[in-house]
This record gives structure tokens, sequence and C-alpha cells, in this order.
DNA sequence: TTCTCGCCGTAC
DNA sequence: GACGTACGGCGAGAAT
């Protein structure tokens, strides 16, 4: 047999099964694109695991054909085809067609004809077959070099296959079919002759003929039926053949995948809200779009600035942006101001260009001044793309930048926090398909980058002018996306919204940190890093460097001759952690490495470090929140990363000590007391874990004298360890395997505490499977306030993915709750110190941690007042718990 | 010299 | 066969 394959999809079969199979997903005008998705999935699918060298899909036109000349009640029993899949055909055809894939419908000729006529024609050609098809009588083509498959059910027929299934063999299932007769297509066959009858007279006389030539010896009513039927027999015998030779307009060298029309199809799945199918596909809209048509104007004189003004008071959204000398938002100096009121036009208002023979600007305090009302303007609608960050100029000018801030990236993020980033380029690509003018087009990059008040006015101005009109336009595109859905604009609105400008206000303030102590502990760790380094060089007889992985590997295991525990995904011996603590037992010198790590990982990343992010003008450290990055709806932190200070070891824990308050004022730390085992109590209404907290009882130890059988007084440490793994596991959409490790038990032990839990709480179990269910019919998994996970890997046929999105199903939903809830509270708590005018700060956010600097005067008062807006935000099943701690340091509020 | 990737480790 | 979400330092090799 030949090496080359030909894959036949028969595309309406696909159409009905995915039609049935999947939820009614509508795109956001409204047209249904369930099935759309489906088929997509499955011939994508399809031709990853086959990789045919030749390849059509076809499909049925409603048009009559030669059967229904034959026998007018062909098919006559049909339901007429719902209008919600009539709708998705058109749209499917295209995308079908813009992937590259070779696509057949021709009038008057039915797919299985089609799909016949070119699997014998290839076959004499000495080409293998794949038919996928759902249609068992299909089954009548398949041969040696023909198979068929049935991709729901994942089988694939060949010849004995088709044999141990129907009982026959391929070449006599259209006798079959014609006895037994075709329900779907209202073919009769011989009366009260169904597949049992039809293969015991098969089998007993051989064919069809046979069966005819002996129909005076069948006894009983059916052999009456049959001899009444033999005058029809060949006519059913027709029908329910497939006919192989009919006209085709494709040649089979046609039928080769050509390039996909990334663009079109961009657009399109983008127009069904198929995002999904974007990254299935992996489409880059990164062609240039072609020319925009665009109107651009540089402000240079006064008059030319009052008319802009003008422009913006009378217009109802005006989308903002600034151009500055740096990044970082308290060094930042503002260069131009840019804006844009209608799509495609914008207008950019240079500064502080500075280089030689740069043109006369307007003053910059002349501008704010002209400017400042309308920023600080409360109703007026102001768009932008993370304007969070030109709040922050603003400021620096004191200037409050106010109103209804619609920020494009965080809807982007609210929208779909999938779709990996969130930048303007990102998201204009997007939902756009605009590629914008990058920043390094302008402004160089690497070494040769210059400031941007050095990039010439002319340059600039497109540049600034574009982004504010490209953010206009997404606004554009995405409010109504976001309006659309009522969850998803009370979400953005409730808390995304105000949350920017509570951000922006904790980064601002930033956070006091004592140098002269971290100097300290540097200096004493890398005192101990001396020592440990001599030691392990002592032992191995040689030195090298302890920070690398590939050198220590090679010391340990290739020089040492050390067993090798684990290996990393890439084949190489694993120096993690874990893996050294088991050889620590053993090798002394393991403990010295292990040592090592920790202590340099507590002086490169904390110690060294964030003295370094001290900030000249303020004294004080300054992080930036990230508000569309997580999947799940947490925020991350950066430069530094405040969201992961060491607590966990004693040493650790020194670096916190640090974190100080500046004279007259105390840390508090606000911290949600087991939040996410609280929202999984909330979301599963599991008795026994609301009763826990319902008394709140230490949950660990409720935990492990439920799955005991003891009583909770009589919890042992180990078993309480045990408790703890497994609560915390099952946040994680844990497995046995996982825990084993944990434990350091047997996975059949891991399993057993498992099935334990769930016996006890059998609403948790309910909950995962649920939600699991959830997130394969929607297609996304959410929180109690509504925020979206999409997860399209859920259906993947990957093993791995799947796992890792059914895992990703069980713990978004709880962390991302737990975000919204203190999102809630943070919007809430700034307000209300406003309100009250106290003299306290929100200065960190540690995902369940709120962390505030509060003048001695009103400790008190702050501590009840967080205590009760964290505590209340938001009434549950459960009772949410805030363990509040005051002190000087980080370390001493805990 | 700068960038990217793999590995590892910190937090919740 | 790694239990969810992040950020970031380091080494090593590639790109410049």
């Amino acid at each position: 047999m030949s090496e080359e394959k030909l894959l036949l999809v028969d595309g309406s079969s696909y159409l009905y099964r995915a039609y049935h199979a999947l939820p009614d997903l509508t795109s956001p005008s409204g047209q249904p694109t369930g099935a759309i998705y489906g088929v997509l999935t499955m011939l994508q699918k399809l031709i990853k695991e086959e990789q045919p060298d030749y390849l059509a899909v076809i499909f049925d036109r409603p048009e009559k054909t030669f059967r229904h000349e034959l026998f007018p009640e062909y098919k006559a029993n049909r339901q007429a085809t719902p209008e919600d899949l009539i709708s998705q055909i058109e749209p499917l055809h295209k995308a079908i067609k813009n992937l590259g894939l070779p696509l057949i419908a021709q009038a008057g000729v039915e797919a299985d004809d089609i799909i016949g006529t070119l699997a014998i024609a290839a076959e004499k050609k000495q080409i293998s077959v794949l038919i996928a098809t759902g249609d068992k009588d299909m089954a009548q083509l398949v041969s040696n070099n023909i198979c068929m498959i049935d991709s729901m059910k994942e089988a694939r027929l060949g010849p004995s296959e088709v044999k141990e299934k129907f009982g026959i063999g391929p070449e006599l299932i259209v006798d079959y079919l014609t006895l037994a007769g075709d329900a779907s297509d209202n073919i009769p066959g011989v009366e009260k002759v169904g597949p049992k009858t039809a293969i015991k007279w098969l089998s007993e006389y051989g064919d069809l003929q046979g069966i005819i030539d002996h129909a005076e010896q069948v006894s009983g009513k059916v052999g009456e039926n049959l001899r009444a039927s033999l005058d029809r027999l060949d006519l059913y015998k027709q029908l329910v053949t497939i006919d192989c030779q009919v006209e085709l307009e494709e040649s089979l060298s046609e039928l080769v995948i050509s390039e996909a029309n990334d663009h079109s199809l961009y657009q399109q799945f983008n127009d069904l809200g198929l995002h999904g199918l974007i990254k299935q596909f992996q489409i880059t809209s990164n062609e240039k779009a072609t020319k925009r048509e665009v109107s651009y104007e540089t402000v240079m004189t006064k008059s030319q600035l009052d008319d802009l003004i003008e422009v913006i008071l009378s217009s109802d959204v005006v989308a903002i942006d600034t151009e500055t000398t740096s990044l970082n938002y308290i060094d930042a100096e503002l260069v131009g101001i840019s804006i844009s009121t209608k799509a495609n036009q914008g207008f950019y208002i240079p500064l502080t260009h500075n280089y030689e023979d740069a043109p006369k600007q307007l003053d910059r305090d002349y501008v704010l001044g002209k400017l400042q009302s309308w920023l600080e303007d409360n109703d007026s609608i102001k768009v932008g793309h993370n304007l969070k960050y030109d709040r922050h100029i603003f400021a620096t000018y004191s200037i409050s930048l106010r109103g209804q801030i619609f920020d494009t990236m965080v809807l982007s993020y609210v929208y779909n926090s999938t779709a990996t980033r969130h930048n303007l380029d990102a998201v204009s690509k997007r939902y756009l398909n605009i590629s914008p003018t990058s920043y390094e087009d302008v402004a160089g990059k690497g070494a040769k980058q210059i400031p941007f008040n050095e990039v010439k006015v002319e340059e600039a101005s497109y540049y600034a002018a574009e982004d504010a009109d490209i953010s206009f336009q997404l606004y554009e595109k995405l409010s109504p996306l976001v309006k659309d859905q009522s969850e998803l604009i009370d979400l953005y609105l409730n808390i995304e919204q105000s949350l920017i400008e509570v951000l922006g206000d904790i980064e601002r303030t930033g956070v006091l940190i004592d140098p002269k102590l971290l100097d300290k502990q540097s200096i004493e760790f890398n005192q101990t890093l001396e020592e440990i380094e001599k030691n392990v060089f002592l032992a191995a007889e040689e030195e090298f460097n302890l920070s690398s992985p590939k050198q220590l590997q090679q010391i340990l295991f290739e020089k040492l001759g050390l067993p090798v525990l684990r290996k990393t995904p890439k084949g190489q011996p694993s120096t993690s952690e874990s893996v050294l603590q088991e050889l620590a037992v053993d090798f002394p010198i393991v403990k010295d490495v292990l040592d090592f790590r920790t202590i340099s990982k507590l002086k490169t990343t904390y110690t060294d470090k964030l003295p370094k992010m001290i900030n000249e003008s303020t004294g004080r450290v300054h992080t930036s929140y990230h508000q569309a990055v997580t999947a799940t709806g947490r925020l991350s932190s950066s430069d530094p990363n405040l969201q992961n200070i060491p607590i966990r070891t004693k040493a650790g824990r020194r670096i916190r000590e640090a974190f100080i308050a500046s004279p007259g004022s105390q840390l508090l730390a606000a911290d949600y007391s087991q939040v996410e085992l609280r929202i999984m109590a909330h979301i599963s209404k599991d008795k026994g874990l609301l009763a826990s907290f319902q008394k709140e009882l230490d949950i660990h130890s409720a935990t492990a004298a439920e799955i005991f059988s003891i009583n909770i007084d009589e919890v042992s440490n180990d078993q309480r360890r045990s408790a703890k793994a497994i609560n915390f596991g099952l946040i994680y959409g844990m497995s046995a395997f996982g825990l084993s490790k944990q434990l350091n038990i047997t996975r059949h032990e891991a399993q057993d505490y498992i099935d334990l839990y769930f016996t006890r709480y059998p609403g948790v179990k309910n909950y995962m499977e649920e939600t699991k269910a959830k997130a394969r019919e929607k297609g996304f998994v959410e929180t109690v306030f509504g925020r979206r996970l999409y997860l399209p890997d859920i259906d993947s046929s990957n093993y791995q993915r799947r796992q890792y999105a059914e895992r990703s199903a069980i713990n978004a939903p709880m962390q991302g709750t737990a975000a919204d809830l203190i999102k809630k509270a943070m919007v809430k708590l700034h307000k209300e110190i406003i309100k009250k005018s106290l003299q306290a700060t929100i200065i960190m956010q540690v995902h369940d941690e709120l962390v505030l600097e509060v003048s001695n005067d009103d400790i008190s008062e702050i501590k009840e007042l967080t205590e009760d807006v964290m505590s209340n935000i938001a009434r549950l099943d459960i009772n949410l718990k805030v363990d509040i701690g005051v002190g000087d340091n980080w370390e001493q509020a805990h």
C-alpha cells in the first residue's frame, strides 16, 4: 500500500453531531455557534492525529437527489432542520474554506456518494482512505485500504472490525440494509425484519441473492413478509447502495490543505465570539492591516488647544494617553498628551520634547491648567489603556484623574482573562486587527533606546495619537461586548473600575523599608554562604558554581555517584528541593547544598534586591500591582514582587522585620482566615464543611476528626498534617499521586484518604463533578461574582491538557472568588478611610491579606473598621473570619 | 552585550 | 504522571 493517505470527512454527519452534543453557544450578536465550534474542533483534532496527505470535508446540499426520484418517500420522515442549525452552515463553510481545507458540497449529490466516489478513486491509486463519519451505512465502503473512523467513539473500523461490530463483513452491509431498512432515510426494508433476522438470514444463505433464491423456505410471518417484499428489494438495494461513480468537479490531486487565511478567520472567529478557536488554531493576525485612513493633529498653539478643548467638552467619550520619560510611574515626567474622541482621529499635544532644533511647544503647566477641570471632572467618561499609569503621571502634577473610567486593558481582562496578554498591542491586534506602531519603532530598543522626550515631535505625534485612537476604538468594540453580559459589566463597574484608583493610591504611597537592616542581613548571609561553600568544595574536592543546577548535577550525580531519584522534564537529573531533601538523609554534603540554596535565595532575591528598589525621591518602595495578568482574577505584583516575601522559615521571616512604618505610625496586617476553604464550603454547600466553619473549629483538625472517625480533641499532629495536605490539595484539584508525594505515603494510601474524605464530605465531591461538567458544557467556569475563566482545553484530546483544565475548573472559582472578595474589601476600605478622614493607607495586598500603615492615633478605629469591612463584604453561607495584628514591622503585625 | 529558556524557589 | 496562581534570580547558550 502507498504511504499516502486521504481523509474524507462527512461534514453533515459531524455537523448534526456537534449540534446535538454541544451547548447552545451564541456569539455576542446572537448567532448560534455551538455546532461551528464543535465541528471545527473535531476537524482540527482529526487532522492533527491523522496527518493526511489529501483531505476533503463533504456536505450534503438540500436539493433532491436521484434517490428521491426513485422513491418519493426517501428521507420523508426527516424533521425539518432546526433554524439554529441552518444558520450555522454558511459560517461553518466559510471557516472551513478559510482554514484552507477543501470543501465539497455539490447540488443534487449526496455526501455519501461523493465520499464513496472519492474513496474508490483513491483506492485505485493505492492511496489509503480514512472516512470520518458517524453514519454506519458507510461501512459498506470499508476494505483493506478504506477505513472508517467515528470521532466520538475513537474507534477505527477496518474489515475485521466491521465484521466484529455488525456480525457481517463490509461486502454484505448493502444487503443487510436492504433487508433491515434504514429508519433514518425512511427506507422500510422487509417488514418485521431488523438487524437480528437480517444477519441470521445472511449467514444462512450467504447474501441477498441467496435469500431471495430461498425465499420460499423461510417460515413464519417474517417469511411471508419477505416474499411480499421481493419485488421492492431491488429498489431498496439501489437506495442504500452508495453511488461511487458520481461526476465530481474536484479531482483527487486538488484535495490538499492550502494556507489558511488568518486575517479572515481571525475576523470571523472574533465576530462569532469563538475566541477559543483563535487560540486553538493559533491564528495570528499579525498581518499589517490595510493602511487606515487616519487624521492625527499635532497641537502646537494656544488656539489649537482651545479648539481641542472644545472638542473634548462636546464629546461623550474621550480617550486619553500620556507620553513620559520613564516606565517607572514615580520618576516619569510628562512629555506629551494625546486625545481621541472619534475612531481614526487623534490629537497629540507635545510638551517637553527636548532635542536639538526641537520645535517650540506649549508650556506644560499651561496645558495642564487648561485641562485640569476636565481631567478632574467626576462625570465625564474617560477611556484609556492602563489608566492607572496615566493617573500616576497626572498625580505627579497634582492633578487627580477622575470620572467614569473605562480602561480598555481591564475591559479586555474582564471580557476574557484567558487571553495571554492585555497590553495595547496585543488587545489591538486581537479585537481591532490593527498593529499599532510599537514603542521600539519610535524610541529604539536596547542600548539604543532614547527617552521619549528625545523622539522627534512628528514621529511621536503619530505614535501617541494612534495610541489614544486605538484605545478609543477598543472602547467602542469592547464595552458592548462586556455590557452584553450583565455579570461582566457588574464585575467591571462594581469591582475593577474602582480598584484602578485604589491600586494607584497603594502604589503611590509605597512601603517603607529599612535598608540598614537588610544590608546587615545580607552581610550575615554572605558569611554563611562562604562557609557552606568551603565545606562543599572540600567534600567535592573541587570548586564549582553552587548556584548552577547544571554544575551541581554534574558533581552530585556524576562525580560523587549519588542516586538519581528524579529527572527534570528535559531529562536532566533533578536537583530540586524535594530530591535533595531525600538525598540529604544519607549524604551530609547535600544538606549543605540545601542550606546554600535557601540562604542564597533570601539574599539575592530579597535582602540584596529590596534596598535597591527604594525610590530616591520618596524613600519608599513602590511596587506595581497588575490588574490584568492572572487567569483567575488575582492581582500580581512586580518590581519588586511584594507578594512573595518569605514567611515560612525563621530566617525568611526576618526579612519582614525590614518592612516598617514611618515614625508615629504602625503596620496593621489583616488576613482572611482559610478563605478558599470557606468559599469551597459556600459553593459546595457541603453540610459537614459548613458546620465546621459555623463552629469556627480548627478546620484541619475537624477534617482529620472526620476522616479518621475520632473526636476532634483526639487528633494527633500527624493526622492534622495529613488533613491539612488534603484540604490544600482539594483546592488545587489534587490527585492521589500528588498527595502521596506530599505526605510521603503510597499512592494507594493517599487514594484511601481521598475516598474517605469524599465519603465524609459528599457535597465537595459533588461540587468537583459539577464544576467540571459545567466547564465542559459552557466552556467556562465562574466565580460567585460572575468573573469567568474560559477553559478551551476541557475537551482536549490531550489527556494532560484536559486534566490541567479540569484542575483549573476546580480551583478557579475558589481562588477567583477569594480575589473578588478582597478586591471589594479594598475598594470599600479605601473609601471609608477617606470618608472618615482617618490617617491610614493601604500599602500592600497579598492575595488574602491587606497591610495598612496607620497613624498611632487611629489604630483602634482602623482595626475595627478593617475587620468590619473585610468580614462583611459579602453575605455567604460561611462567615469570613479576619485575623488582625498590629506592630512596628510586618513580622510583628502577624 | 543582550535576549531567551530551563531550573529552581518564594508567596498565597 | 507536578496539586492551582503568580514573579524573579541565576546560569547557559543563542542571537547580536
